[in-house]
DNA sequence: AACGTGACTGCCC
DNA sequence: CGGGCAGCCACGT
């Protein structure tokens, strides 16, 4: 399968496996989970991913960008939802919408 | 079917 | 070192 291309079927369902992989109080970006999945470049499906499982019961509140901002959170059931949630994992914030990922950050392992 | 948009990122200035 | 811009690709109109 080609290195940097998303085209199998069940991409969403690779990027979900990951995000429910990320450990509380831990966070990751969509980068990193495209990286994971061979799919450098497309870390804005990841985030499409994502929009697809809102509502779920994934983590998808430890997804952040590469700043560590909350760029998600207008997609939470309310506009400090995401926020609150982080921390009451423990996760502490540089600004009121940055998380400190050089504490928390998480890389998740290559998918096969 | 073309077109604009977006939970993004990496370069270039 | 902050801001702008192009590349990216699924989705809704």
């Amino acid at each position: 399968m080609r290195p940097n291309a998303p085209d199998t079927p069940d991409f969403y369902k690779r990027v979900w496996a990951i995000v429910a992989r990320i450990p509380y109080g831990k966070v990751t970006t969509y980068g990193h989970i495209a990286r994971a999945l061979g799919a450098t470049r497309s870390a804005r499906l990841v985030g499409w991913a994502l929009h697809a499982a809102a509502g779920t019961e994934l983590p998808c509140h430890r997804v952040v960008n590469r700043e560590g901002r909350l760029t998600g959170k207008q997609h939470f059931p309310t506009p400090t939802w995401m926020e609150e949630r982080l921390r009451s994992e423990g996760i502490h914030f540089r600004e009121p919408d940055q998380v400190d990922l050089e504490k928390h950050l998480w890389i998740p392992p290559s998918s096969p």
